[in-house]
DNA sequence: TAGTGGTCTAGACCACTCA
DNA sequence: GAGTGGTCTAGACCACTAT
């Protein structure tokens, strides 16, 4: 009768849904069932069950009973990764350079992701990153300085602003947005390439409780890619 | 002393977090002393804590206890989506058009990806995906037809190869990769664009236990964007 | 070796919802 | 009303690992 343990409980009845053992949509036994089928206390069971629903292989309801899922939806998680390790895990040396620092009053566009009011002003950055001294990534940030007053004293030679930020203010929450896009003449010149070139560009608004924190933009150089498992 | 529920807990515990209360790496009660702390039982706790470890917030270990993560991690999740349904979501009518449909032997690029032996053929797929009879998306696909011989007897008009084997091999693993690449005549044409023109592309290849299934490129329209949430 | 989390159990009660 | 999953509890044992 095997041992008891959800994982393999888990890993069972996961098999029995992708032999097509339980068809799409069908109804399989209830947790009591399975508890007696397993020899198991009916709490594994519904841990077991508990996670195939989780992983998006079942679908739930009281009374409804348990049953595969009809539409299966693959889903893919994944770590939006801070920029320097990204370049370590290549094996490569980051460094990175700051060549803008200023506070100003930002654009209508940023304003409204910030939430800000129109006189408020806030730090505008902008970075390029390397790996192994070759551009690797240029990025445009805008931080909202009254979420984070002290932004403006810290010295960005040996931490990015990326990296900073995640520390000081950790748990915040975020969107984030992947597209395309062709060069213009100051991408290109920062990344070193052509205008024109495709690149890959994520965009990411943070904010934590009630204060928004940051926006910025990414441009990774051409060759990117984001890799990830479903 | 609040309802005693691991949600209630987890959410409890999340807030402590985030405020700072428990810095960085710092370590936190153990369960037991939570347990009493909230009045409830120790599993309750169990459960609210390894929620958090799971989304990344807790580190746990025996004997170690239990510390805040002191590289936080942002990670995301979310659904790969059937083309059919991105368009409609757009509110828009989804159509599609299989241009190419023809059995050969693939290169060797897509022979690797499929696990495919010299001699084997494969499913040749080009479809061109609308929204509202205008170019939405370019599919590049290559289907292993003997992990799917059902496939070649399949009229793709109503529905298409995606959903067709979504519904079919419900369950499969795979993995995926987002690029951005500048159109070339080919595609170009076939989303009726410019050539050079940034497009964002999505890389798909699925298996099930031991046979590859498909392999395919989507190349997304100028303007799309990939949203999703940390 | 001792303290911590990981897990299982048996029993219980409740919330939901289908018929 | 009755059957199902959702959850809590108290107790127990084990696996791991820091000291």
């Amino acid at each position: 009768m095997i041992k008891n343990s959800h994982h393999q409980v888990r890993q069972l009845l996961q098999e029995r849904i992708e032999s097509g053992e339980w068809a799409l949509g069908a109804l399989i036994p209830a947790e009591i069932d399975l508890a007696d089928e397993y020899g198991c206390a009916r709490s594994t069971i519904n841990r077991a069950l508990q996670a195939l629903a989780d992983a998006g292989m079942l679908v739930r309801k009281r009374k409804g009973g348990t049953r595969v899922c009809d539409l299966p939806v693959r889903q893919a998680k994944f770590a939006i990764p801070i920029v320097r390790e990204q370049v370590e895990e290549l094996g490569c040396i980051y460094t990175h350079n700051v060549i803008e620092n200023v506070l100003e009053i930002p654009p209508s566009s940023v304003m409204t992701r910030l939430n800000l009011s129109s006189k408020q002003s806030a730090l505008r950055l902008e970075t390029i990153h390397f790996a192994d001294e070759k551009p690797f990534a240029y990025e445009q940030r805008w931080v909202n300085v009254k979420a984070v007053p002290d932004v403006l004293n810290v010295p960005f030679n040996n931490i990015s602003m990326n990296e900073w930020l995640v520390k000081s203010v950790p748990f915040s929450n975020g969107d984030v947005v992947f597209y395309a896009v062709n060069a213009d003449q100051k991408v290109a010149d920062s990344i070193e390439t052509e205008p024109g070139t495709a690149l890959f560009v994520v965009e990411r608004t943070t904010w934590s409780k009630n204060d928004f924190i940051t926006t910025l933009k990414l441009f990774y150089k051409q060759g990117y890619q984001l890799y990830t498992r479903l």
